[in-house]
RNA sequence: GGUUCCGUAGCUCAGCUGGAUAGAGCAACAGCCUUCUAAGCUGUGGGUCUUGGGUUCGAAUCCCAACGGAAUCACCA
């Protein structure tokens, strides 16, 4: 039981024994004391004044009164206006300590068992990664592991756009401008390649149709009737229509894009359990648009096309079949949706896609509805906020983006460049300093990405991000590497200890209690996190763990502790604190060094 | 124009189920390495929580409005 959840309720008997009242023990207002009051945790009493008839300072006094003279645990108490300060005693926190250190798996919530499948990353196959499918596969792959913690079993889902008119486009570059060049050829990556492919189209595209418009055309006008466009276009047909010449192009080039990705996949730590193609799903959801119109959902207008009409909802008519009855983008998701929740009895499904596309998750979830899915209620779309550089938005086509592979290399060699600085790890042979410096560039990133609540514009600043101070990825890594350190030394010189070494009779100094208490609310922050979908709360609770250490560090000289059982109960305290460390950043996905 | 989201220190961000004097980091300045890793610690300066109303004993937090910014409103995906 967490002390908040004590308290309300001890506080509840003492003002049914004082006042004769019946109050609601989740009623009352519990929280950890601020630094400058004296106490562990505040009852505001406020509230209570309707039953005590009382002023607030008298009204906290006897309640603190009925408590300490009642309650073993609490040892006393202060009242400050409406605030009652609580006082636990040493038992107490070497009792809730002992339980926390028994919990091997402490910060591990219990099974819910509930499926939840979690789409991210998404990617188009026409370019490479840039900062802002980042932002998308580090919280996708972070909420998978967030819920995981939190006792769910969890499906990771990609779904890749590989078929389309932009992939027409850079196949179509490539024929006319790349002809014969490939990745071995020339050494580029593939994905790289194929989107310089998609850059040479759109170059190609903007020439003709300023030629097009000094013959006369208007902008519109010239924008349709490029040629260069209507070619992708019809490509496109082409690979509907299976045509075999265009079908192997298009497999040799996604080939290249999809070993690309693998690597950058590879780079960021990022896993997948289920992969679909949208050349393969595109057809799902046909017979969904059938089942509707039967069923009056969707009404078909006379040149063939299918809507639903979403006006009593406040939304607009949403098309949802052509009129030559091809499939839509929302066609394939209702199609998609409902073949994932029969087939892997999904509980819940979450959509990791830009806000951009709130509208489209809006309408999804109310056709699906409409359609008499249940489970639509169980779709949630983790929207978040666009990535933004301090020159303002990342533009492909004008080339100010960020790319992934670029952004990860750097990230390596400014680590690297730090750490050869410090000159710390001279002893370590190249391939442990490599994996290091990996280990400490890919914190500082994700840290950087993480911590930003997802819904959040977030501007991404080049310089600052590779920053290794303050509030990063690798201050956190530097205290797990500290607390290593320590460990080591102690098991040098033979001291051994473990959770029986704590005993109840022991004095924790205020600094070790406000670990203890920060500790303690851990498994509250995975339940917060897991609500809001926020791995930012885990990122910044980790942070100020860290924080807290390194400030006990600082002036507890643990391993010159003469006390033997004081010396055991310090080296336990830092080794859990190392553990939930490891739990909260491995929800971020990322991996603590034993030195640094 | 309709809908949704955002607005907190010079900058980047926490805090938001209403509670005490609104917190970190960066940047600036001043200290601390013969003592378990200085990627650290301590201190100083820095705020009309966009504005105006409302609810409340109490509002950065909830409600309404205004202002500012973003996204979206395709037979694109």
């Amino acid at each position: 039981m967490t002390p908040e959840l004590f308290i309300q309720e001890k506080a509840a008997a003492a003002v049914k024994a004082l006042y004769n009242a019946d109050v609601e023990a989740s009623s009352l207002q519990v929280s950890v004391t601020r630094k400058e009051f004296e106490g562990d945790y505040t009852l505001v009493v406020f509230p209570l004044l309707k039953v005590s008839h009382a002023a607030p300072e008298n009204t906290g006094n006897a309640i603190g009164q009925w408590l300490t003279d009642n309650v073993p645990e609490i040892a006393g108490y202060n009242s400050v206006k409406g605030f009652l300060n609580l006082l636990f005693s040493a038992v107490y926190w070497d009792e809730m300590f002992a339980g926390i250190a028994a919990d091997e798996n402490f910060g591990q919530l219990p099974s819910t068992g509930r499926n939840i499948m979690v789409e991210f990353s998404s990617p188009n196959t026409n370019k490479p990664l840039h900062l802002g499918h980042i932002r998308n596969n580090l919280l996708g792959d972070s909420v998978s592991r967030l819920l995981k913690a939190g006792g769910n079993n969890v499906i990771k889902a990609t779904l890749v756009n590989d078929r389309g008119v932009h992939i027409c486009k850079s196949m179509l570059a490539w024929k006319k401008l790349f002809e014969g060049k490939t990745p071995a050829s020339t050494g580029i990556k593939g994905d790289h390649l194929v989107g310089d492919c998609y850059v040479a189209f759109d170059k190609l595209y903007k020439g003709e149709v300023k030629q097009l418009m000094e013959q006369g055309m208007s902008e519109e006008e010239a924008k349709k009737a490029a040629p260069s466009l209507r070619e992708a276009h019809e490509m496109l047909v082409k690979w509907e229509q299976n045509d075999p010449e265009v079908r192997a192009l298009w497999s040799m080039m996604n080939g290249w894009v999809f070993a690309g990705f693998d690597e950058t996949y590879k780079a960021l730590g990022i896993t997948f359990d289920k992969v679909d193609h949208e050349s393969e799903t595109y057809l799902l959801g046909k017979e969904l648009v059938q089942k509707g119109l039967e069923t009056g959902a969707f009404e078909r207008e006379p040149d063939g096309s299918v809507w639903c009409d979403l006006t009593a909802d406040g939304l607009d008519r949403k098309l949802v079949l052509r009129g030559d009855g091809t499939s839509v983008y929302i066609t394939q998701d209702l199609g998609t949706a409902e073949r994932r929740f029969s087939q892997y009895h999904l509980d819940s499904h979450v959509y990791v896609v830009g806000n951009e596309q709130d509208y489209h998750f809006q309408v999804l979830k109310l056709i699906l509805k409409k359609l008499g899915f249940d489970w639509s209620d169980q779709i949630y779309h983790l929207s978040y906020g666009m990535v933004e550089l301090p020159e303002g938005k990342m533009k492909s086509r004008e080339g100010t983006v960020v790319d992934a592979d670029d952004l990860i290399q750097s990230m390596y060699e400014e680590a690297k460049k730090t750490s050869e600085e410090s000159g710390k790890l001279a002893d370590m042979d190249e391939a442990e300093k490599e994996a290091l410096y990996r280990m400490i560039g890919l914190g500082a990133l994700k840290y950087f990405i993480i911590k930003v609540d997802p819904k959040k514009t977030m501007l991404f600043n080049p310089k600052e991000s590779i920053d290794f101070n303050g509030n990063t990825g690798p201050f956190i890594q530097y205290t797990h590497a500290r607390i290593c350190s320590i460990l080591r030394k102690a098991a040098e010189q033979g001291i051994t200890f473990g959770t029986a070494d704590v005993t109840t009779d022991l004095v924790p100094s205020a600094k070790e209690i406000r670990l203890i208490k920060l500790l303690g609310l851990y498994p509250g922050k995975i339940g917060e996190a897991v609500a809001a979908l926020s791995p930012a709360i885990i990122a910044n609770y980790a942070y100020d763990l860290a924080k807290e250490f390194n400030q006990y560090y600082h002036d507890t000289p643990i391993l010159r502790e003469e006390d033997a059982a004081l010396l055991k109960f310090r080296l336990e305290l830092i080794s859990v604190l190392a553990r939930t460390l490891r739990s909260a950043m491995d929800i971020l996905g990322i991996q603590l060094p034993e030195r640094m």
